[in-house]
DNA sequence: AGATGGTTTGCCCCTAGGTACAGTAGTAAA
DNA sequence: TTTACTACTGTACCTAGGGGCAAACCATCT
């Protein structure tokens, strides 16, 4: 009798995570137990997965395990005061870290100089406790935001690395050379080799980027810098 | 008797006013007869040209009159709170004014919405009284470097869209054509013309452009948008 | 009315780029 | 050793872009 209700229950929560998926995930940081509970369950009303942590320290565990990607957009929601690592200073260390996770802030005390720090390093935003929902909301979605206009320009500049990458070293030296505007006869003479020579080179290059003239050759050089 | 001393005086400042040239002009709005004094006091002995208002309203009424350019990097040193309109309020009187010089906030309160909103507005820094004098000295000089940074490439786009302004209708449709990939055979046939026409045109485009490659022409066409 | 400038076109020639055909040579993996 | 990849080169042909010569139409400014 208890199977088939165990069953529904874990299906509507299948879905109800699969609709916030679509959402995307944020990640809180919060020592209080009472404002992580609370901040879970609003944010999964409002339709987001959430993952709540009660100290820097077991968060930045977690990164380390590197554990499969959430497939969607992630932003980070940490207190400023916390025992052991604060806000502020798990933002510095995930700088270090290279992690573009982009944060937003809360802070009970009305510390201005904790802000400015935090919002000179890039935070997305940076709420004063007590705060309105709408304006948590409204932080986290801008963050959101944020991300998957990063992650569509990250990708676009992922498969161009690519398919530089693939790339011999002569080719690459020709597709430099090619997108700095040089003639192929010019470019023989500099690397001392015949024009036929440069002419199969380039257009190796060109097909192993995938472009069919020198302005998306340009472009593609460009972008990767 | 007065006369030669007077002069002397007189030169000396305007040898200090062409050094201070060099560094940059920091215009303060502040309204403490004090402090506006002490500030400028301190900017002139770093080398820097002042400039000082009590109000925003008077800062606007200046900037208004249009008044010769200062020859160099410009940015502002505001008091948040002020009789009238506060530095917030300038700062979005500013923006609408499309001006875009850079400003550095002084705040005596700690408040930190007041430095979040003044940071997510695009302020270059928020400085919380009291301030060491070398937080101030280098939040200005941040405020200047980014100046001289926005002011290369803004110049950059500035002889792009020159140049592209002086185009004609057909010259700018091939332009845009021609920097999209596209080949004379393609633009004649789009545009209903003679393939010698497009070629013509295109040659006039690209002299007018002062550019010597397609390569030229897509980075200053994708430059200006 | 003449001058100026944008737009149009045809014919012809030269140069640069793209590509197929054909072959040499070194190096690293299987 | 064979296989595979990269680099290198020549001959030859086709296409695309650059540009001279010559000329026409239309609008605007002087």
């Amino acid at each position: 009798m208890q199977r088939p209700a165990q069953r529904r229950v874990v299906t509507v929560h299948d879905q109800e995570n699969a609709a916030r998926h679509a959402r995307g995930l944020v990640t809180i940081v919060d020592d209080d137990d009472a404002i992580r509970e609370a901040l879970v369950s609003l944010l999964h009303l409002e339709g987001y997965a959430t993952e709540a942590y009660a100290s820097a320290a077991s968060y930045l565990e977690k990164l380390e395990r590197a554990e499969p990607e959430f497939p969607g957009p992630h932003c980070l929601l940490l207190d400023v005061k916390m025992p052991g690592l604060t806000g502020l200073e798990l933002q510095r260390h995930l700088i270090e870290l290279c992690e573009s996770t982009p944060i937003v802030f809360m802070s009970g005390g009305s510390g201005a100089p904790e802000a400015v720090q935090a919002l000179k390093n890039g935070a997305s935003d940076f709420l004063v406790k007590p705060f309105e929902e709408q304006a948590l909301l409204g932080a986290i979605g801008e963050a959101l935001q944020k991300v998957r206009r990063e992650q569509a320009s990250e990708a676009q500049k992922d498969i161009a690395a690519t398919r530089i990458s693939r790339l011999s070293a002569r080719e690459l030296q020709i597709a430099k050379m090619v997108s700095s505007g040089a003639l192929n006869r010019d470019i023989a003479e500099q690397l001392g080799i015949a024009v036929r020579t440069v002419k199969l080179h380039r257009m190796h290059m060109m097909s192993k980027l995938q472009v069919s003239n020198v302005i998306e050759l340009a472009r593609i050089m460009d972008s990767h810098g």
